[in-house]
DNA sequence: CATGAATGAGCGTTCATTCAT
DNA sequence: AATGAATGAACGCTCATTCAT
């Protein structure tokens, strides 16, 4: 028996068509861009429709409401993220493995920083399928290549504060007008690297030179 | 582009008698309330001025609008918790009192997640005058007192780094549930001093024993 | 516990103050006035709320939704037909009082044709608090004044089927546009003391002149 | 008041070959159905073309537009209606004849009463060709075989009466849940011979026996 | 000052209908 | 013919804000 009163917020239909396909991309970036530049106050329904230049009707074909989009959005961002951070921890050395996966992450972050904040925040409202267990999943993976667990912190949890502390640090340049992405990474290394050689002391975690 | 029609956003009155401070406070309380129980959607200055049991009308004696009293609140909450880094600031030792520092930090993060979130958001889209700027000075001066400058990074980035570690790591921890404020304090007290260390080799800075 | 997710259908406010009971009665007024002239098509909240000369918000601060405004019209109706069919039933003679009753069932049905009938309907779909089982009870105690019950069909059956008999003539009636009153009283007494001797044999009913 | 733009009611097309009359019945009784079980408010153009099996492009071939279909659904009901009446009216003695039409408006309002009285209802509200002044006409005639009209009511008037009486007990039989076929026949008999009896009392009319 | 009734722009959403394919 | 994506007017309703009392 499904939850009955649940409001749908899955996609009403799957793109099969080239031209569906293409007018649910067309919707997703109005709402991004929206959510970006004008901030969730002017993101309405009407207002994405009108970017997008498709009907409201149209909009409603293909999703069941406001918060579907939102969602999708949500997804379509991690998704995004997931794969570039999958393909930089293929790198055989974990330490440029890792080096490689917060740059993806600092460069996510600083492409669009407003959007990425207020879907961060309505992630923790919706809560929808989340892709940060999956980046999660490949950040342990990393850590555990060579990190001797001896140390009352988990692996999980060493990922877990890897990336609260690389989300702190990028919002905040975010939110500051002009960071260099070169000066962002190597903060960035600093905080990652130092905060594992604290927290996991017995191995030997080197610098990396950016 | 031109600020025309620019909504007041300062309380309308300086609540010069005690009953007015107290509306004031009565108001504030309640909209904090809403927000961190029922999250943005149920904000409204009815809902408000209706938990608070004052009428609507009052409620707009006291604020021009909505916006206002968010800007308030956030303003409220930033006071406070400046006050508390100030006091902890002023401990001799200049490790004990970062460790302070950032106990405060935690704890502010750890009481209301919910409300320190939404109210981080709004922050960025008011842009209010910013009790952030007083707790970079804070942390800064206290920073000085031990941290030689040989570094690219100079004190206010450390500084703003370590902020931004902190909330990343609390704003995290917020959204998992069951997170231990000993266990917290532990791992921002790795994230901290592990990153002075790397950002700031030459300075000998010890873990912390919590 | 309450029923959860049920519309909220009961007035929001009780319209304490001569002010507000006016509002009400204005909406009512428009919201029979448009049911009656237009049809349940053109029975929207805005044009309600527009030939009511109140705007939509104070529509909305009376009734919690457009279903509560039909209900509350059906109970105003059903309110004023049972107080005139109670008045009728006191007459001694209890041929006398039903041919009253009859005569108000017809007037009623006979002001207002269209709204009668569309509120019928709409009685069948919201299932408000039902006037009619007043209208039977008291029907059921005029009948018993009199009448054996030496049939199959006990005098709750026999209220049903007079006052169907009665909604049924007079909404004929109504459909067709040039009826007078006395004519259609005549029918309606053929029609029910009929009725009643045929099913309640055993007692002598004799035929009202009108 | 002058009718511009009177919309196209009548179908679209005569469905002059074997497969579009069977799309037309198939559109009408997914129409029927949907009216039936969820009411007018599932009543559209969509949710009839996807329970029919057919686009809603293909709907709009045969149909000009929703109230098309429920003109087209009351038609079907009242062709079917009067064929029965007619068969009915076939039989010799007139009272049979009549308690024979009785049973089939009985069976007819038992058999989908949620539909009949919705019906009923759009017909009042779309005037289209009334199948009503078949079956006057045709209990008219069946009247006019036996009943003087030493009366000041003519046949007509006589027939009117009975459809209204009879419709009127139906309509509150279907309200209530549970009437078994039987009871509401002879309750039904007791009307219209209780009333014929009442309006025409020159000529002996003695109950039928069920 | 306090009140709360009144306002109406604007929201999310539906659905009858059209039309390019 | 048949399709179903697209349309947009109109719906029910909310809520920030005003103002007469």
């Amino acid at each position: 028996m499904p939850s009955p009163r649940k409001k749908q917020l899955q996609p009403r239909k799957r793109p099969a068509q080239a031209r569906s396909a293409e007018t649910v991309a067309v919707i997703l970036a109005a709402a991004a861009h929206i959510l970006e530049r004008d901030g969730y106050s002017q993101y309405s329904t009407n207002t994405i429709a009108k970017r997008a230049g498709v009907s409201i009707g149209s909009l409603y074909q293909y999703f069941p409401g406001k918060d579907a989009i939102t969602i999708a959005l949500i997804q379509q961002e991690g998704t995004r993220v997931v794969r570039a951070i999958e393909e930089a921890s293929l790198i055989g050395n974990w330490q440029d493995a890792l080096i490689a996966m917060i740059d993806v992450a600092a460069r996510h972050q600083i492409a669009r920083p407003a959007l990425a904040r207020i879907l961060d925040l309505e992630e923790s409202r919706l809560q929808p399928e989340n892709s940060k267990v999956e980046i999660l999943a490949i950040l342990e993976a990393v850590l555990k290549r060579r990190l001797s667990n001896a140390t009352h912190l988990c692996h999980r949890t060493l990922a877990v504060d890897v990336v609260a502390i690389t989300r702190g640090v990028t919002d905040m340049a975010a939110e500051q007008d002009d960071v260099s992405l070169d000066d962002l990474r190597h903060r960035l290394d600093c905080a990652v690297f130092g905060y594992l050689a604290r927290a996991c002391p017995t191995c030997a975690v080197f610098p990396a030179e950016t």
